[in-house]
DNA sequence: TAGATATTTAGACAATCATCTAAATATCTA
DNA sequence: TAGATATTTAGATGATTGTCTAAATATCTA
């Protein structure tokens, strides 16, 4: 788990996006397409980078792709914000 | 609370160095500029970037600028990561 | 096997970004 | 007030990034 590559997985808002349709349940690449405004092929690339920060993972099922969030890294996510913010009073 | 700036401020290392300085203690800006490998400009740059992103505050003494955390910022942040990865059994 | 479908990869381009040096602004002090 | 100190602002530059179209790859199905 990279800080680094994590921090700048969620700086763009298409990536965001991405996370929070699949939130809600895994979806194909040509599905999330669908509810995004870019290409399918800046989708894919979107996609490979949040595969490289850990945040998604992906399977496949035929020809499609099926993507789904990560949710076992929430809790690097949330270390990374403590080291960041931690030791006071609201944590 | 804007998320996008919120998340751009992270995506840089400086600035998170520069955040973890924060976290021990305020400091000004020419001691921040000490502390990591770029001039005091760029830092200058950075704080600017932190304070827009409501993730700094600063205070004037002289004519030196102090810095700090904006601690109270942190539950907006958590509840933006939330808003990415929340609903599952972590939280 | 041919063609259709799903997805990624390659290559190009414009915009954004981090950084630098130099100059400007503001404050302190002798 | 002059000069020193602290910090920011301006302008330039090279690198990175998000996006696109077109082509490549992989899989399914008639």
């Amino acid at each position: 788990m990279q800080q680094q590559s994590v921090f700048k997985a969620l700086a763009d808002p298409t990536r965001r996006q991405l996370l929070q349709r699949l939130r809600k349940g895994s979806l194909s690449a040509g599905e999330l397409a669908e509810t995004v405004d870019v290409t399918s092929a800046s989708v894919s690339h979107h996609l490979s980078i949040l595969q490289q920060a850990d945040l998604v993972r992906v399977k496949r099922d035929g020809q499609r792709r099926i993507y789904s969030v990560n949710t076992t890294v929430f809790e690097d996510v949330a270390a990374m914000m403590y080291d960041l913010f931690g030791n006071n009073e609201k944590l």
